[in-house]
DNA sequence: CACAAGAGATTGGACGTCCAACCTCCTACA
DNA sequence: TGTAGGAGGTTGGACGTCCAATCTCTTGTG
């Protein structure tokens, strides 16, 4: 076994491989935790708890009385549910991605950025400008504002993965606690109609994050547009009845 | 304490009663897992587990080594995390919610209903329109297409709460196991425009979701598009290094 | 042959215990 | 006075145990 991380998340590991290993499909049925565990040599109730991690992660479904079994094709998984970077999400659509950086500057913050992060006006962020392309076609426009607090450089924002948690947990001192997104519907306006290279007024999901520090600091608020023609967000909710 | 529900769903009430007696906001203490677990008389492990759940609706936050603490206003809770009603989506925006029963009529089910609900093009299907209006102005059109395997009528449909799953669980003996939704932007339809009472090609939110039973049945597929000055997703995910 | 009862397997729920990791704050010592 | 270190409280992680609830399949009985 693996020997990263918690227990529980070598046996996720553990069990992902092992689905895709004996390729299994939907439907197919997995071992009974009670022999997975003896196997593993964890508790049952570690495997439990993995077992209901992954089912909230849409990949496998328990029934129960009966046994558990895979759910969807691993691959097919969302940007919602997990974090996912843009590149995963575009490989899974079966596009090759690429990223663009457009710019970054430092600027005098836009009314709802200095809101959002909890500055003043006056103070200087940083504004990152890039699009996410699939096949050579712009399909993802960002804008991350970073706050002043965040001082570390990304060394080559061409090669950065589009995960801004993970470069905000490297840069800080302080641990993250929270991303607060808000998804609506917008028409392409023109500054940015000229990035995703489609007319003005087309719809565009628009989503709006900010994440947060244990001490509910604002760190990064990003404005992100998805082409919605190619790119779409979904979502797998498991109903409990008991 | 409450006696309904498996010891966590009262442990989870009974916190949520807490927070709101208690006036409590965002940043303030909660009683530590251990000193609540001996006041309820319930183990901490269970405490534990509803302090988990309700971290993952974002309702409270966790520290390690430090307490927990009120995250969110519960009031601003939104739709995506739990399976919150319209109605209590919009109260919580401030408007005075309200439904319409457009219709409700038996019809051949369109090539994208048909291969969703995995039937056959020549079985009927149960079609609702709905609209929900927030203090008059109608904010959310949904259609929602039955399968003909749900065969029980609602007695109202004007006093549906908008909680398909709440209706198909009482209709079927067969238990739900999931919803897949799809998230994307798309302009306003002529048709759908005189509904929401909005111009043609307005950027609209688009909303499908497909229910399953624990058979992989789909039993229900409804289109949701939210008129997106009013109504809008919002998701809270936090983030755990450890 | 039909159907009810029961055995066996599996997940669901809860408890109690133990130690690790983490954070805060106070105290003692240089 | 400043700082290192430790005490104490809190969450994090894992284990083992017990019984309930649910489902399937076999077996026995009318």
């Amino acid at each position: 076994m693996i020997n990263t991380g918690t227990r529980l998340q070598q046996v996720k590991t553990h069990l992902l491989n092992y689905i895709s290993q004996n390729k299994l499909k939907r439907n197919d049925q997995l071992p009974s935790e009670a022999s997975i565990a003896k196997t593993l040599g964890v508790s049952r109730n570690t495997l439990r708890e993995a077992y209901i991690s992954l089912e909230n992660e849409g990949i496998i479904m328990r029934r129960h009385g009966v046994g558990t079994f895979v759910a969807n094709s691993p691959l097919i998984r969302d940007s919602l549910n997990d974090f996912a970077p843009f590149a995963q999400i575009i490989k899974d659509g079966g596009y090759t991605p690429s990223f663009k950086t457009i710019s970054v500057e430092r600027i005098t913050p836009p009314v709802d950025v200095y809101k959002t992060l909890n500055i003043s006006p006056a103070d200087q962020v940083r504004r990152i400008k890039r699009i996410v392309l699939a096949d050579e076609k712009p399909v993802i426009y960002i804008e991350d504002y970073l706050s002043p607090l965040v001082q570390a450089e990304v060394p080559d924002w061409s090669q950065f993965n589009g995960k801004m948690v993970d470069f905000l947990a490297a840069a800080l001192n302080t641990r993250l606690q929270q991303i607060q997104s808000n998804i609506r519907a917008a028409a392409l306006s023109s500054q940015i109609s000229q990035y995703l290279e489609k007319e003005v007024g087309t719809p565009v999901l628009s989503v709006r994050s900010t994440i947060y520090t244990v001490d509910n600091q604002a760190v990064s608020y990003s404005q992100i547009y998805f082409e919605s023609d190619i790119v779409e967000l979904n979502i797998v909710r498991m109903i409990r009845t008991h």
